[in-house]
DNA sequence: CAACCAATGTTGGAGTCACCAACGAAAGGA
DNA sequence: TCCTTTCGTTGGTGACTCCAACATTGGTTG
């Protein structure tokens, strides 16, 4: 009975903080991406929710920048939710440039229910810690992202 | 003056952890991979090559094991590396399944160099935090990882 | 006003990473 | 011997990130 040998990953991997992230990512998109396939949703459709959801009408360079999108992928996206009818696009009287995109409420709808999913991902993704420890790493990671947005 | 008006993400984001983490791996995945880049390698190279030289050789069964690999993916990696001259694949003779792959002294050479670009990822990546921070950071993210990983 | 520069939406692509289904060959256990 | 598992391999898929180019429009400056 020498135990099963389950493969060990190398310590050098293991030690790095850019491992254990990229790593423990992975497994938060998979978890994150689990749920929202189930609704025929994902990762960019629900940021672009919040963002509307939050501040309101924007245009799609706007949701760009909240969201960390590229514009590109904000027109993808916004085709997406659209074709659902979860948001309307509409060209901006002010700005001729500009397409003004609003949440309906068939959105809001979608988006409660991708809140729940999600804190339930989060639940998961935090099972072992306290939530002192939770507390704790949510500061540390606020630090370093908040860090990076800038630099 | 009212100050630049930076797009404010929304807050519902910025204070989920899966956010904080996948967003922060983008940071580091995207540090990782302009120092890798340089050198005409890319993650898999490294995860590879890091098991290779801690393990010494492995089928790429294992090999896949140990880095968090799909087999699929494994065999395009080490054509690359076959192809670079880094690693060497030859038929097991005890198992005319596997096949042994080998670390070349060219390899080690290699990982050499990118483990010194990643060694700076780190310190790029961590650099708003304190060496206690880190620590804690490491800890917690460990404990984490460990979890999802099992279960 | 004219010339220039910046922003916007859009298209069409790229690369990385994760993952899946299927196959033939080979090994191991019942 | 059958049955199951493992292995390498092929050939995909999808999500996310990012880039280059373009025409249209807005704003600014000479």
């Amino acid at each position: 009975m020498y135990g099963a040998v389950v493969e060990k990953t190398p310590a050098r991997l293991t030690a790095k903080p850019s491992w254990l992230i990229t790593q423990l990512a992975v497994h938060a998109h998979r978890l994150a991406s689990d749920g929202f396939g189930e609704m025929g949703a994902r990762g960019y459709h629900y940021r672009v929710l919040v963002a509307l959801e939050q501040f309101g009408v924007a245009s799609q360079a706007e949701l760009g920048r909240r969201c960390n999108m590229d514009r590109s992928d904000i027109v993808a996206t916004i085709n997406e939710l659209a074709g659902q009818g979860l948001v309307e696009r509409t060209p901006d009287p002010d700005d001729r440039r500009r397409n003004l995109v609003t949440i309906t409420t068939a959105g809001e709808r979608h988006l409660r229910r991708l809140e729940q999913t999600l804190d339930r991902v989060q639940e998961d993704l935090l099972a072992p810690l306290t939530s002192e420890d939770r507390q704790t790493l949510t500061h540390l990671l606020t630090q370093l992202l908040a860090h990076h947005q800038r630099g």
